[in-house]
DNA sequence: CCGGCAAATGCAACACTGTTGCATTAGTGG
DNA sequence: CCACTAATGCAACAGTGTTGCATTTGCCGG
C-alpha cells in the first residue's frame, strides 16, 4: 500500500478531486490520475485494462462508468465521442495543450494527426446560446492509409 | 404496390444507385429516398421506424445496416457519429446545402442549430494527405437549455 | 475515537447499437 | 428464361453503456 514514488501526482489528483466538492475516493484518484497521466484521451475499456501499473485490484466496469461520469460532471473530466461512436474521456485542463492547433482524423485508420495550422476564432452565437467547445475537425485519409495507387471502387 | 405519387423521387434514387454501380434493390432505394428527403442525418434507428409512410413492410434491423453500409461504400451516403455516439447516415451531396455554415450542437439536448457565419477555409495538409471532409463543429448550450438562474454546480 | 449518514462501490441483469454466419430470395446479365 | 452472384432475413452474438439494489466506505459530528 505504501509507496513513495508518484505520492506528488497522485496527492495532486486527490487535491483536485476535493477541490473540486465531491469526495475524495480510490477509484477517483486513481482514474484521475490515469487521465491526467494519459497524452490523449482514454476510453472506458482502456481504463479497464490499466490497473497494471495502478497496484491494486482493477475498478468494477460500472463503478469506472460512474467514477467517470462523476469527474465529467464535477468538471474534472471531459467527455467526447470517438469515430468510432466510443466516449472517450480526458482530463480537464489537458485539452488546452491541444488547442491551439488543428486535428486531423483519418477515415480509415482512426489515427489523429496534429497540423500546424492554428484553428479559426469562434463564431458569434444567437442570444441565449452558450459556448463550451469548438471543434475544427478535419478528416480524410492519412498519408498510410491514402490509397497510391488505384482505387476502382473510388474512380 | 403500385403508387403514382413520388415517382420521380423514387426514380432519380434509383439512377444514382444504378450509377454507383450497385443492384437497385427495393431496400436501397427505400432508403436512399429517406436520406435523400430527410433535412438532418439519420439514425439506424429512426430509419427503422419510418417505413409507416413508405408502403410496404418494414427493412429488417440487420438488412437495414447492411444496406448503408452499401451506400456508404459506393459513395451514395454520408456516415458520422453524433454526440451520443450513435451512427447517423446523409445521403452523399445533402451536406452541399450545409457546407456553407456553421453548425452547432446542443450537447444538453443534442439539437443542431444552424449558424449565419460561414466556415473557416480548410488548412494545408502534409504530403500524402487526403481531404475528405471538414467538420467546424461548435458546442455548447442551446438557449432552451441554457441555466437562465442558478446553477449551483457550475458555480 | 466512535457512530451514523449519505455517497460510492460491486454485482447482476438489462437495453441499445452494431456485427457475423448461414440459408433463402431476388437482381442482373447472358 | 436461366443461372449466377449479390442482397435479404433470421438467429445469435459482441461491445458499450445503464439501472436497481445490497454492501461498503468516505466524511462529519459527537
Amino acid at each position: 500500500m505504501v509507496r513513495a514514488s508518484a505520492t506528488a501526482e497522485e496527492s495532486l489528483s486527490s487535491e483536485l478531486i476535493r477541490a473540486a466538492g465531491v469526495k475524495v475516493t480510490r477509484g477517483r484518484v486513481r482514474v484521475l490520475d490515469a487521465l491526467r497521466a494519459a497524452r490523449q484521451p482514454l476510453s472506458h475499456a482502456e481504463m479497464e485494462a490499466l490497473p497494471a501499473g495502478a497496484g491494486d485490484a482493477a475498478i468494477d466496469r460500472v463503478t469506472l462508468y460512474r467514477v467517470l461520469d462523476s469527474l465529467v460532471a464535477c468538471g474534472l473530466a471531459l467527455k467526447a465521442v470517438d469515430t468510432r461512436g466510443v466516449f472517450r474521456f480526458s482530463a480537464a485542463g489537458a485539452q488546452r495543450r491541444h488547442a491551439d492547433h488543428i486535428h486531423f482524423r483519418c477515415t480509415d485508420c482512426g489515427g489523429v494527426f496534429c497540423l500546424k495550422a492554428e484553428p479559426p476564432p469562434p463564431p458569434k452565437l444567437p442570444r441565449g446560446f452558450r459556448l463550451n467547445e469548438v471543434a475544427y475537425d478535419v478528416r480524410g485519409l492519412c498519408a498510410g492509409c491514402s490509397p497510391h495507387a488505384a482505387s476502382p471502387a473510388r474512380a
